[in-house]
DNA sequence: ACATTAAGTGATT
DNA sequence: AATCACTTAATGT
């Protein structure tokens, strides 16, 4: 299990321009203008580094994420220390579990880990429900927030039932690339392997096969996604 | 140089 | 597809 370093690591800046920017980038076009000021006067904003555990289960949701850079990794494990991936979220997304308790006001039912170093604006939930009444962009967006979700919490079931290992992985090796906005993946197969909740051998054997086949090239500790 | 960690492989279930 | 046992290769101290 990875270590908690949590909030004491995070560096905070209000008030940053760069905020602004970011946030016009990545949610302006989804957004009214209103609630984006609100979102800069009412969120705070905070990095992470590679790892950071952002909530960790059972813990009080204080804050809504909504990210500008990086990508963070959604998953719960069972009563061993098996891991299961529920989803990425990748820039202009926010965390749909995250509505999800605190509408019911339940403490997280999962884990979310910052799985490159992410950049990130952390609103205080009381303000999502005012805003699903006041801001019809922000109902909007969370409704489609919820569809993503859903179709990717499809995704994950139809693996774990249809047992489609190969296609998993591939979507998963896609999935980062995506996120970190480069073909060069720094993960080890042993990390995989507890991703996509498996052994580290038979990833292994599947990334040769993908390498054979001229889809990746993989070094220690990185992978290079090819021909995309 | 030595220990540690990542990755490759054959055999077995 | 999982597990075991073992090898080889890369990296850290």
């Amino acid at each position: 299990m990875p270590k908690v370093y949590i909030l004491l690591l995070c560096v905070r800046i209000i008030f940053s321009r760069r905020m602004k920017e970011m946030l016009d980038q990545h949610y302006g076009y989804l957004l009214e203008d209103d609630l984006l000021k609100e979102i800069l006067e009412k969120g705070k904003e905070f990095t992470f580094s590679k790892g950071d555990i952002i909530i960790d289960y059972d813990q009080k949701i204080e804050y809504m994420p909504l990210l500008l850079e990086g990508a963070i990794k959604v998953l719960r494990t069972n009563e061993k220390d098996q891991e299961l991936v529920l989803y990425f979220l990748e820039q202009g997304d926010t965390c749909t579990m995250t509505m999800n308790c605190c509408m019911g006001e339940l403490n997280s039912e999962i884990c979310a880990i910052s799985e490159t170093d992410s950049h990130l604006i952390l609103v205080p939930v009381i303000y999502m429900k005012k805003w699903l009444k006041k801001y019809d962009s922000w109902m909007s967006f969370v409704m489609m927030s919820y569809q993503n979700r859903f179709n990717e919490l499809l995704w994950s079931i139809d693996g774990l039932a249809f047992g489609n290992l190969n296609d998993r992985l591939l979507t998963y090796l896609k999935d980062q690339v995506y996120a970190r906005h480069k073909n060069d993946i720094d993960i080890s197969h042993e990390q995989i392997a507890i991703d996509l909740n498996t052994s580290r051998v038979v990833i292994s054997r599947l990334l040769k096969n993908l390498e054979n086949n001229g889809v990746i090239k993989q070094t220690r500790g990185m992978i290079e996604f090819l021909n995309i």
